[in-house]
DNA sequence: CTGATATATATGTCTATACTTATTTTAAGG
DNA sequence: CCTTAAAATAAGTATAGACATATATATCAG
């Protein structure tokens, strides 16, 4: 009953979080159901309390219970689970994959930005921020295409890096690390100059992710990204097999 | 140095991650240098390891710590950070907006799979799953599309539900927990059938949703979600504001 | 019956302590 | 010098005990 996966053996937790999780799944604890509380099963499982609210946080952190106090536990009604995707460094993904990576940039100038920017930063129209445009390239090939605004009061040390040799996308995650980011994807049709830069035809589908970053000195970037067509963003959920923990 | 924010006390571990991540984000702890180790922390904040064990771990969960045993703890070199979003139930989701839901069933039957969907179940090509298209609407106007096919060995009872009353969504989300998942988002032109289903013109570039589920028996199902043109989809990344915890 | 108040209870959190385990560092042996 | 074994160390995990806190339920006054 503990280690049937790995050959190695579990924490005590993980067992108590799985069999919790196979129970629900096999629907022996079905939506809406009040569980055993922690005390019960700290008994059932042979464990302290204390490992038993840890399992139990887990399972409330993916969604699949909800707790409440003096209330206790239920298999939550509607699970509205999460899923999780990172984001990588381009010229990593681009090099994992076999390829060379090279990139370059198509403008970079100091100029106020328009109102759809502003609403997004939550900064007010017209404040001038770095515009920058770049195409990232794999062997050659456009891979994707970033529209990026650059607000140097949050990212001090921004005005000196040139971004012809280093690209933004680096400097920034080796250093603005942020407190907050919002992304969201879209679908649009390429125009004339997403395709002149993407080296496709206008109209073709291209998948879009706009992300927004902030630390504690307010937004430190906005940017489009548009992929090459084909591309595809992975994400998942469930065990989290590698990493840490 | 407590509860600034609220004027509730938070909790200590909560206070310790915020101000490890404070350190971190004004670059007082830089990538990849080593920081204090638990028990100094631990008297640094007057806590128990316990506690300080816990605060990092949560920033090592969000990839912004990486740490490892008797080398310690360290600021992530790139810190590939994970974001979250939700899968919404449909049909809440426009009753949220303020909207009438309705959803069509445009075709249901018992057919062998195709390469493309075999492969992405782990099934042989040519086993006959139940594959179902559908249309959900907002306000009368088509919202999404769902091309879906299901397996009634990993979710008994789903031969009983006819789909024409409640929806495969909704009858999934309540009937068939499942323990993983996988999602891709990609960009199509609207083929013939897509722009038609979706009122919309031929070429129209379409936010694509690809999604799979398991559980112990094996695949549920696995769903291409077509969403109406200009529709977007949401994710964050940072503190959770609301919900468990 | 209604509304205020008290009580009980399940989870939330923290602590001190102990032991385990991966990994680095050091020491020993060839 | 290289290889191997031992010691040291920092995180990983578990535990019993304690107190905090939200909230469901019971109790009581009107």
């Amino acid at each position: 009953m503990s280690d049937k996966q790995t050959g190695r053996t579990m924490p005590k937790a993980q067992n108590i979080a799985d069999e919790v999780r196979r129970r629900i799944v096999e629907l022996k604890w079905r939506q809406g159901e009040r569980i055993p509380d922690e005390a019960d099963l700290a008994v059932e499982f042979d464990a302290a309390r204390a490992t038993v609210n840890k399992a139990l946080q887990v399972l409330a952190d993916e969604g699949l219970l909800d707790r409440k106090r003096r209330a206790g536990t239920r298999v939550a009604i509607n699970p509205v689970r999460k899923a999780t995707f990172s984001i990588p460094i381009v010229r990593e993904q681009v090099e994992e994959a076999g390829m060379a990576y090279s990139h370059r940039v198509v403008a970079q100038r100091f100029s106020p930005i328009p109102a759809q920017i502003a609403a997004r930063l939550g900064l007010p129209e017209g404040e001038r921020l770095v515009h920058l445009r770049a195409v990232h390239y794999a062997d050659g090939r456009p891979y994707q295409l970033e529209d990026r605004w650059l607000n140097p009061r949050a990212a001090p040390g921004l005005q000196q890096a040139g971004f012809r040799d280093l690209n933004a996308n680096e400097w920034l995650v080796r250093n603005a690390p942020y407190l907050r980011a919002e992304f969201s994807f879209s679908a649009e049709n390429a125009d004339r100059r997403d395709a002149r830069l993407l080296q496709t035809r206008q109209g073709q589908a291209l998948l879009i992710l706009h992300r927004t970053t902030w630390n504690d000195l307010g937004p430190i970037t906005t940017v489009r990204v548009a992929f090459q067509p084909g591309h595809c963003f992975g994400a998942h959920e469930g065990r989290d097999q590698g990493s840490n923990t």
